[in-house]
DNA sequence: CGCGACGTTGATTTGCCTCAACGATTGTGG
DNA sequence: CCACAATCGTTGAGGCAAATCAACGTCGCG
């Protein structure tokens, strides 16, 4: 059950028994159903998320209902809305399933006690955040510098596994593209 | 001259006189004349920059020539390739200066020494990388979601610091629009 | 002075969106 | 278990926001 989590912190960090227990021992174990909000904008993001089964996705909506995703969350990624996490502000995202999925939760306040008893997971999140980082700022590059074909075709050999697993609806939604762009992408793309 | 490093730093960490000193001794401060190059794309990102005069910028340049800003450094503000910086890996992204300008370096071999020495540089590190991560999510939300005009409206009231010290076509270039776009939003904004 | 950088303006083009209709598939309540 | 609704993707027609192309004015600088 854990080993998910697990052998995602020890990419990173060597953890200890005692600290791996302390760990685990934070972690609160969540289901959550297709369809189901894990967060709505408007509440507090009290928890830090780890999927270890499923998929979600985060997302704003605009004044006009459009849904513009933020970010999926797939078995093995971490996914909140990080400003209001980390501010105790209102979130502007929602997060919700997908499919039928499971996460390993951590509050807020557990998490500050764990950066100052075991300060190696400072380390920890800084490396995940770094690696987020870089992906975001390789998504605002593509975003603005490419069109919808490159990036829709970028997207797919990047995350094969998403591509298989969401609507290509959900996709667009992450693109900034509409659903009828990405469905003549792949029309002409098999006449090539 | 030390003092707006230590300012930036101490929002975050408390530091005492000797761990200040360690800080200091790893700052290598270095003068970039206006269209000289930080770093070109293609080498190794070294360093990790504060700015603390001057204002810089880091881009890509695509196979048709054109440029996109990945982000501004004004005083105040940390600018590198991160990926090239953690992988070692070549850069894809140019840095130069806007205007002369002058920054602090850190290289990457003192950086991980003074995350081993004074551990709470990690958590400055993490408070830094969380604040740049939500940044981007914003831009990245912004740019699939918003209008040309909406998007430049945002930005100058997000940044009139960069709007009144950089052309109007490297903001064009930063937000992904042409030139000319820009200048049309303007004309209307007058008239308003 | 003359040149390059920068912004403006107009004309035209185009990539993508919107709107609308439809078929296939999935899921669900009677 | 079937019928009907909802979800999802496809296709076509038309429109529009922003890009492109081109010409020109202004300013600052070497």
């Amino acid at each position: 059950m854990y080993d998910l989590i697990l052998s995602n912190v020890s990419k990173h960090i060597h953890l200890t028994r005692e600290e791996t227990s302390l760990f685990i021992s934070v972690l609160k174990h969540r289901r959550i159903r297709k369809r189901q909000y894990l967060l709505q904008a408007g509440d507090i993001n009290q928890y830090e998320n780890f999927v270890t089964k499923g998929c979600l996705r985060a997302y704003t909506v605009d004044a006009q209902g459009q849904e513009h995703i933020a970010m999926f969350g797939l078995e093995g990624w971490w996914i909140s809305d990080l400003y209001s996490f980390l501010t105790n502000t209102p979130a502007t995202q929602h997060i919700d399933a997908l499919e039928d999925s499971e996460v390993f939760s951590i509050e807020k306040s557990d998490l500050d006690r764990l950066y100052d008893q075991v300060p190696k997971f400072n380390r920890f999140f800084l490396k995940l955040l770094q690696n987020a980082f870089v992906a975001h700022q390789r998504r605002i590059l593509a975003s603005i510098s490419q069109t919808a074909e490159e990036q829709y075709l970028d997207f797919i050999s990047r995350y094969p596994s998403i591509e298989q697993r969401v609507p290509q609806s959900q996709i667009a939604s992450y693109l900034g593209l509409s659903p009828e762009t990405i469905s003549r992408i792949r029309r002409n793309q098999v006449s090539k």
